[in-house]
DNA sequence: CAACGAATTAGAACAATTCTAAACTGTGAG
DNA sequence: CTCACAGTTTAGAATTGTTCTAATTCGTTG
């Protein structure tokens, strides 16, 4: 009953595959974490709840290495650092154009794809900086 | 040369005033901090740098008192706290309709006015959620 | 000006995250 | 197949930003 509600891992040779791909040493750890994290397009994890699903499965990694490899997976472009809480950070394994609806309360992430929301009238920036990226929040709350 | 170039702060009956009208015992600290904060119309602090200033300034407040009073003053609508950075938390004395920049590197923030950027297209969020509101971070970086 | 509740404070405590130094493990060379 | 080495993992300590605690001090009202 209280079975996990979600796809199959994706095998250890597509996640190996997958680190190579992004020059990454496909370790044992490695391989585990990015089984989980991209079974399927869209999740939000953070290191803890990353740590605590991955120990729970019976593997054995630790809370350093998640955070390790949460940044270098960030790095590779394989996941999105969210910043939308001061208290934690998250990851979204949907790195293409997309925002967020945020149920804080509940520390809940909802994408929202790329296409549907439109920003317009970003003014130029101030000399000498450029426009790294628009990130738009929609925090939402329990009525 | 190394002169503050900011406008002189405001006086402390001003602030007291601004106190009471909030509902906040107008304290020797907060009369304090409010002197600092809404001396002129945008400003963006965190914690510690509120602390050095005010320290700086000679005035003897300690660093909880300093988050208390930010906190205390973002639920009296004084303020408004702004996520932006996972290390940090920044408070703006601007509470009205607006958006920011975000200078990453060098902590710095700047308003972009409300009426500037048009955010079009959120849709209804899911169920049982609405929208409490919607904030847009322009992320730049030097070039 | 007394008294009481509100505010301040130093320092401890906390939570998330990063660092450190030592042990371990992929990998490519031979 | 085995070695050696750079890259990785790890436990635990350390750091950082923030909150809590319990005792002291202060503003306000009577």
């Amino acid at each position: 009953m209280a079975k996990a509600s979600r796809e199959p891992k994706i095998s250890a040779e597509e996640a190996t595959a997958r680190l190579r791909h992004a020059g990454l040493r496909p370790t044992r750890q490695r391989v585990e974490l990015a089984g989980l994290l991209f079974q399927d397009g869209d999740r939000h994890v953070t290191a803890e709840s990353l740590h605590d699903e991955v120990s729970g499965a019976g593997v054995k990694v630790s809370l350093a290495t998640v955070y390790n490899t949460l940044h270098q997976f960030t790095e590779a472009g394989l996941l999105r650092q969210v910043i939308v809480d001061a208290a934690r950070s998250y990851f979204d394994t949907n790195t293409g154009d997309h925002q967020h609806f945020f149920l804080e309360k509940e520390g809940l992430l909802i994408d929202i794809p790329g296409e549907t929301i439109a920003v317009a009238g970003v003014p130029a920036p101030p000399p000498g900086l450029s426009v790294d990226r628009v990130d738009v929040v929609v925090r939402v709350r329990r009525n």
